[in-house]
DNA sequence: GGATATTAGTCGTAAATGTAACTAACAACC
DNA sequence: GGTTGTTAGTTACATTTACGACTAATATCC
């Protein structure tokens, strides 16, 4: 007896949505990973302090929707490949500022530009239309207002 | 000097696809994970058995992009629960098709109404086109044709 | 039918992650 | 100024994952 209203794998938005975001993820991850031996979380954190400039892994941890333990690994290790130094703050010294060193903002800078290509290249699969609704969409999804306030 | 054309994270699809599967398989995972104690491989695993019909690990891994290791592991976890069961088949005995008990197919029904429930509630975030519109970006990203053959 | 190659599935180990406990610095209240 | 609470960040440990090596069954080719 066949389910009267079989619900599908490819009909239901978690696993559609990770099957994307998996597929998407391991294309990239060639280019952070062979070039630089970073990993997602690394990229991520270098990613945020390329694009934002310099700021403490707290808002690290708040703009980009990850662990504080998560962060402090990837911050750890990019200190060791030197691509960013920790100063802590006079006025607060339980924060310490993250910024990248001048390698550290070398790499960022050819990330980046792999990234700007890559995400090019996908958006040419889609209509114009179709990437506006689907960013809008995604935020939406993601909890994130647009409004970075 | 700030960047001439500034990338940021909330433009980049691989990232933002990331948070926004992140976000709606975390929600989910509550479900699967209170209720019975399931990873999410496991339930990926019941949930292509219970839509597709009996198959086997290797079947699994095609359908739904997943090594064979995290597989494997996962059958034997849901064998452990009397979820599944593993037959040798006759003319290869290299293949064993897995099958839902009744237990199986019970926790099954339970997690596809919710996960269905679920889907509904998060379509309900957005028009009918742009469901429509997310649903084709997403295959086409995935890599996915959309014919099951 | 015996050597070689494939294939389905499992196992072992190293790496990565999640969770909670911890430390250190500050704040607030008395 | 001492007690209590909070916050940024790290550490420790258990769980999960990735990757490769492995086993067993079948297929192929001679």
């Amino acid at each position: 007896m066949p389910k009267p209203n079989a619900f599908e794998p490819l009909d239901f938005l978690p696993y559609l949505l990770n099957r994307a975001a998996d597929a998407l993820s391991l294309e990239f991850q060639q280019t952070y990973k062979f070039k630089y031996g970073m990993l997602r979380t690394e990229w991520r954190v270098l990613f945020h302090l390329g694009c934002y400039g310099d700021m403490t892994a707290k808002d690290i941890c708040d703009r980009a929707g990850l662990h504080k333990t998560k962060v402090s690994r990837a911050v750890r290790a990019l200190a060791t490949k030197r691509y960013l130094t920790r100063e802590a703050l006079e006025q607060d010294r339980r924060h310490a500022v993250l910024r990248l060193t001048a390698s550290g903002a070398f790499v960022f800078a050819d990330l980046s530009d792999a990234a700007q290509s890559f995400d090019a290249r996908v958006r040419e699969s889609m209509t114009p239309e179709e990437a506006e609704m689907l960013h809008r969409c995604l935020i939406r999804m993601s909890g994130l207002t647009s409004t970075p306030s």
